[in-house]
Order: structure tokens, then C-alpha cells, then sequence
DNA sequence: ATATGTGCAAATTCTTTGCATTAGA
DNA sequence: TCTAATGCAAAGAATTTGCACATAT
């Protein structure tokens, strides 16, 4: 079930290596850990949680600490993208710079599904479509306000 | 997509008196603490973390445990209803059943502003035309799946 | 060589829980 | 009365920070 309607994705590898380019392109350094996250996060699809990539790593590449560290980097220059699911903890998934996309999330299973539409109503429609009962979504939006761009 | 434009905004004390019927109809008892913090939710728009409805409350009406219990009460009957920006802590504004709602959260100065609107991206065009920079917006679908649902 | 990244421990922040006490209905 | 609600203290969970040491470029 991926959800997808046609868009070509890259390969894990071509994902992973556009992923060094930019880290590189941004001065950051290439090391085991960014490799290893990169390494989940373009093989799997995610969203993972910090602790759920970190389990997903080879023993002992590095400690959780770094993981943060990692993800944190690589989520300003846009390597990844950082999710949240209202659960009280943040999951992040590999950012292919694809059509915005949204999750839908079982409630009990805690399952996720992608999908590529990106209309609030169409998706809790589709959702529905797809067999989901007790459909329900969060949506807000960011920005920076008049004020704060004139005060800068 | 809502079609109507005016809508009627019941009172500060409309609200209260009906979240206190929600209350009582629910076996839940009216205590100081709740009235407090109803009163700030209906006269201010909010959403409020709970740290922030503690402070806006008079010195000394409860513990912030409490303010925590009570919103959680309040949010399973749908007497408040908690928002989620993405920034690790949970928001609480007063439910007022009109038609769903979303909202416009500014990145520096954390302002918020209420949208009547539904759709993604005409939330964003709209959020562009009120003269925010830099929008963005997360969106994520909650439902119980198939499986969830055979399983119970 | 040197700035950047990492490990470990400890701190922070937000939220929840245990339990004895208080107070609505 | 008698069960739900509260206070206080403490636990939990997720994430961040300080600082000495290690390493990529």
C-alpha cells in the first residue's frame, strides 16, 4: 500500500548519494553516523522516530544523542523532513523534494500510509475510501508574519 | 469550500454556560478550577498551552496538574479541543462546534490567527495574500484501519 | 591543523501518575 | 455520603546541552 499514483521515485541509492551532495554542498561533515541514517532512511520509508532509526542501525554505530544531533543537521538543509504525528514525539523520513505529501495514521496500529494528495477534504474522503473508520485530521500552517519580516 | 461567510460567535458567557451543560451532562463535576479555565477559553481566543491558562488564571486556583487534568477531561467530552503546532507542546482553545478551523502560526513571534477555511492550499494562498513569508503547513490524516477495526 | 562531530552524563521541558486529602452532587 | 477532583511530589518520556575527546576535510 504506498499510495502512490506515478511519480517517479529514485532508487535508495541515488536518494542516498544526492543525500552526501547536499551535506557536502552545506559544509557538513560525512560521517558513519550520517551514513547510517541515510542508509535507513533511504532504504525504509519512515517516518521513524529518533529511537526507531537508531534501532535500525547497526549496534553501536553511534550513540542516540548523535542520532538527534544528525537528524536535527540534516533537517535545516533539508535532507530530511521532520513529521508530527501528535503523539507527543517527532518522526522524520527521508525528504525527496516529491510533491508535498501527507500520512494517514492508524490510531491503534500506528500505522502509516502515504499519500500524495494534498487536499484536506479529499484526503479525509479518500481516507475513508481506503477503509479507515473515525477519520479525523490536523492541519496548520506557518509562516512568518508582516511584523516579524519588517522587524528583520 | 464553506461557502458561508458570517458566521454567529456565541458570547464569552454562552460558551461558558453551554460548557458547563457539556460538563454536567457528563457526569463531570464544576469545580473552581474548571470554571477558571473555561473563563479564560472563552474570553480569550487562544489556543493556550496549559502553562499559559495556569498563568492567565488568578494566582493560586490550582496546581498546573490540574489545569493538565482538567483539560484532558474537558477534551475527551469535546468541550475544548487541543492543537498541535509541531513545537513540543500541546495548545487548548475552547470548542466551539462551528465549522472546523485551522490555524495561521507565525514562526518567529509565535502569533496565531484563526482561518475559516479548510483546504490546504488555499489555506496557503490565503495565508500568502495576508502577507506571511515562508508558508508552509503540516497536515496529517488520523483513522483506525481495516485491520484495527476486524481486530475489535 | 582545525573546525566540526561525537560520547557520556546530566539538564530541560512537557506531561502523567500515585496517593492521601478535599469537596461537589 | 461517597465518588470524583485536587495538591504535592515524584516519575516518565522525548529531546537538548556541556564539555572533553575524536575525526573528517
Amino acid at each position: 500500500m504506498d499510495g502512490h499514483m506515478g511519480h517517479e521515485h529514485e532508487s535508495p541509492e541515488t536518494n542516498f548519494e544526492s543525500a552526501l551532495r547536499l551535506l557536502r554542498d552545506n559544509q557538513h561533515r560525512i560521517t558513519a553516523p550520517r551514513r547510517a541514517i541515510l542508509s535507513v532512511l533511504t532504504r525504509e520509508h519512515g517516518p521513524f522516530t529518533a529511537d526507531e532509526i537508531h534501532h535500525r542501525m547497526e549496534e553501536g554505530v553511534c550513540d542516540l544523542v548523535t542520532v538527534y544531533r544528525c537528524l536535527s543537521a540534516m533537517e535545516e538543509i533539508a535532507v530530511v523532513r521532520r513529521c508530527d504525528f501528535g503523539d507527543g514525539s517527532y518522526r522524520y523520513e527521508f525528504n525527496t523534494g516529491e510533491h508535498h505529501h501527507h500520512h494517514i495514521i492508524c490510531r491503534v496500529c500506528h500505522g502509516v500510509e502515504t499519500l500524495d494528495l494534498c487536499m484536506a477534504d479529499a484526503l479525509e474522503r479518500m481516507a475513508r475510501q481506503m477503509g479507515y473508520a473515525n477519520v479525523t485530521h490536523t492541519l496548520e500552517i506557518f509562516g512568518v508574519c508582516k511584523k516579524c519580516q519588517a522587524a528583520k
